[in-house]
DNA sequence: AGGTGGACCTATCCGC
DNA sequence: TGCGGATA
DNA sequence: GTCCACC
């Protein structure tokens, strides 16, 4: 499940394509939830030049010469990969984008809930995004941004820093990892929350994304559908996740048992001892 | 306002 | 081994 | 991962 960790490492693998331009487009096979307009996407990109990627929270964008864009979202097994030997995994993939020098962009997704969206002559794309928050790795991110959206709601604090206003980006499994880094509870309502708190809180998520994207991101198992760069090659973060995927193994910090609760129809995984209310 | 549960899909993992 | 159920 | 309908 690419959160901002993966998505970053996704699009530094792909800053590749920069400077090259689309020389075609296919869609290998029809399915359920399709996942763009072809005749769209042909018009935005190609014959055009990629000329910049960036990242807004987990979305990518693809800006191409006219100017036009493109944007992706992975959603849980979304994948981009470059040029390379997929063969195996072809009946995932959903579009194929070939690019100058038989350079290729592969749109792949084995549960399909990923998307692609692009400008047409009239309308940006853009306009079809959600809001976004600062994004954690921007100066313009921290105890003040947070405690600022935080004001006097009563929302809890795993709740809080999934939404995307508040903290783009972040997904389950680095909620609950920024979460026991601080040393806060999940449970907690936002308006208890004090200065010092919202302090090692926003430290603890830059921190924690900083050192996922320098481990490559976390790929939690084998299977295709878990995350790998666009090169097909695994992240290494799981072998450092404190509290995700741990409940019953022992805290890292104080020894105790790590629980699990449903929060949000998403399980929790915090250190009751550490992580207290 | 905030929480829950379902919908969208397919694969994998676990226990019986 | 195969199957339902839970989870991602 | 996100959206939406419902309490
Ligand atoms: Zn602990």
């Amino acid at each position: 499940m690419p959160e901002l960790p993966e998505v970053e490492v996704i699009l530094r693998g792909l800053l590749v394509l920069k400077g090259l331009a689309v020389t075609g487009i296919e869609a290998p096979r029809p399915g359920p939830n399709t996942p763009v307009d072809l005749e769209s996407l042909s018009s935005a990109t190609l014959e055009r030049k990629l000329e910049e990627i960036e990242r807004r929270g987990k979305y990518l964008l693809f800006r191409f010469s006219g100017p036009r864009e493109v944007v992706f979202h992975l959603k849980m097994t979304g994948k981009l990969l470059l040029r390379g030997d997929f063969s195996e995994y072809a009946r995932y993939h959903r579009v194929i984008i070939s690019f100058t020098r038989g350079q290729k962009l592969i749109f792949n997704d084995v549960r399909r809930f990923g998307f692609c969206i692009c400008d047409s002559n009239d309308t940006s794309c853009r306009t079809c995004l959600p809001e976004f928050g600062p994004d954690p790795l921007s100066p313009s991110f921290g105890a003040g941004s947070l405690s600022g959206s935080a004001g006097d709601r009563r929302l809890k604090l795993k709740n809080f820093i999934l939404d995307q206003k508040v903290a783009p980006g972040i997904g389950n499994i680095y909620a609950n990892e920024a979460l026991f880094r601080a040393g806060l509870n999940p449970f907690r309502p936002v308006n208890t929350v004090g200065a010092g708190e919202w302090e090692s809180l926003a430290r603890s998520i830059r921190e924690l994304l900083l050192e996922a994207i320098d481990y490559g991101g976390t790929t939690l198992g084998r299977g295709w559908s878990h995350f790998c760069n666009a090169r097909g090659e695994p992240g290494r973060f799981q072998e450092r996740l404190m509290v995700y995927g741990r409940e019953g193994e022992a805290c890292v910090r104080c020894d105790n048992e790590i629980r699990s609760m449903p929060l949000n129809n998403r399980s929790t995984f915090f250190c009751p001892l550490c992580q207290e209310v």
